[in-house]
DNA sequence: GAGCAAAGCGGAACAGCCTTCCGCTAATAT
DNA sequence: ATATTAGCGGAAGGCTGTTCCGCTTTGCTC
């Protein structure tokens, strides 16, 4: 959908080897993230994309660009989940498909935790980024599930959001994975089955 | 208190200078970290301390020693801050008096959020060190303030501590660092307030 | 298909950092 | 006063982020 040329008129369409170029970076950017944390050596990054470390330069001047660029492609890909089982499943189930993928999310942006709290401005608009996606999506699903009648209709989506991904980001205690996984799976299935009954106090 | 040597014979005692050296690595360290993060250059941390960086890295093999000693150094105050307020005024006035402490250390623990999070396993004591030299203080004054009244009797150290420090750290929606800390100052208050009466559920 | 303008590429080069290493200084013990 | 050695400082080596520019490849035109 839409032309290659926006208003203009005929500026050239952009190079193919272009396309293809920030699309591996992309990747390699994610694939080296998930390895070595967003720290990892810019070269690593070139090298796995195959493409010279000025490549990458270019299309994102700084790094932060490129860690930003990840977290965007990301985040979009678990709110296009949400859509996804929203269409094909009950909102009840939608939701407790969903919260795996974001708890998956959660886990894989555990690089980016450092990133997010290291005080650099380019980061701060990262966190209403997120909600600003997702939180839509999401009301759909509760909305759904509250006309259904499978899902108590007094809880937002912002803060399901909020309570999901607390939850699966690791808890400061015991940091064996199994545990951690373990515990946070569990809390998050006793949320949700809180989620699926109509409000406790009578 | 406590002998030089503690079991053999004499194995001659600490030099005096390099007792001086590593009181001041510990300031200039922890000023840096202030000023610039944990990331704070070698060699800024060793002229602030008026040392070569060998001197440093003789101390603290890792930067990660150094990191740490520094967090259990500012723990440590806290943990006596508590002791003095406790001795000095009425439960109830005490807890509120080392809720300040407290959110300075958090405050102050900003830049060491993103190492934290890092995933390095060096880290990975930090947090229940925090709790264990914490709690026991805490714990004690809330007793006191039980057997006074002055403060309910159903809230256990751990948690207090966990939720003041989650209080006090940024929340991630306004940036801007008067709002943020209006927020969370005003936030402690009302838990506090909350500490003072009896249990509120009939 | 051939030629051309330029978008885009790659990696050498520069600067800055962490960490190691070792000859030397100066504090302690006698 | 002298001997011993703990402890010091900073140069050197290796790794990283970032810039810059000559060369390649692409897309367009005829």
């Amino acid at each position: 959908m839409g032309s290659p040329e926006p208003p203009g008129g005929l500026p050239r369409r952009k190079r193919a080897d272009a396309v293809r170029n920030t699309e591996a970076v992309l990747q390699a950017a994610k694939a080296a993230f998930a390895d070595s944390g967003v720290d990892a050596p810019m070269r690593d990054i070139a090298a796995r994309a195959g493409v010279g470390v000025g490549t990458i330069y270019r299309n994102y001047p700084q790094r932060s660009d490129l860690i930003i660029a990840v977290f965007r492609r990301e985040l979009d890909a678990t709110a296009a989940e949400a859509d996804r089982l929203s269409a094909e499943y009950p909102p009840a189930e939608a939701i407790r498909l969903w919260a795996d993928s974001l708890a998956r999310f959660v886990a894989t942006k555990q690089g980016f935790a450092s990133a997010l709290h290291s005080g650099d401005p380019a980061y701060a608009p990262l966190p209403a980024q997120f909600l600003g996606v997702l939180a839509p999506r999401v009301q759909a699903i509760l909305d759904a599930g509250a006309a259904n009648g499978t899902i108590r209709p007094d809880i937002r989506a912002e803060d399901l959001i909020h309570a999901l991904s607390r939850l699966a980001d690791a808890p400061p205690v015991d940091t064996r994975p199994a545990v951690s996984n373990d515990r946070a799976k569990r809390m998050t299935d006793v949320l949700l089955d809180g989620l699926a009954v109509t409000p406790a106090t009578t």
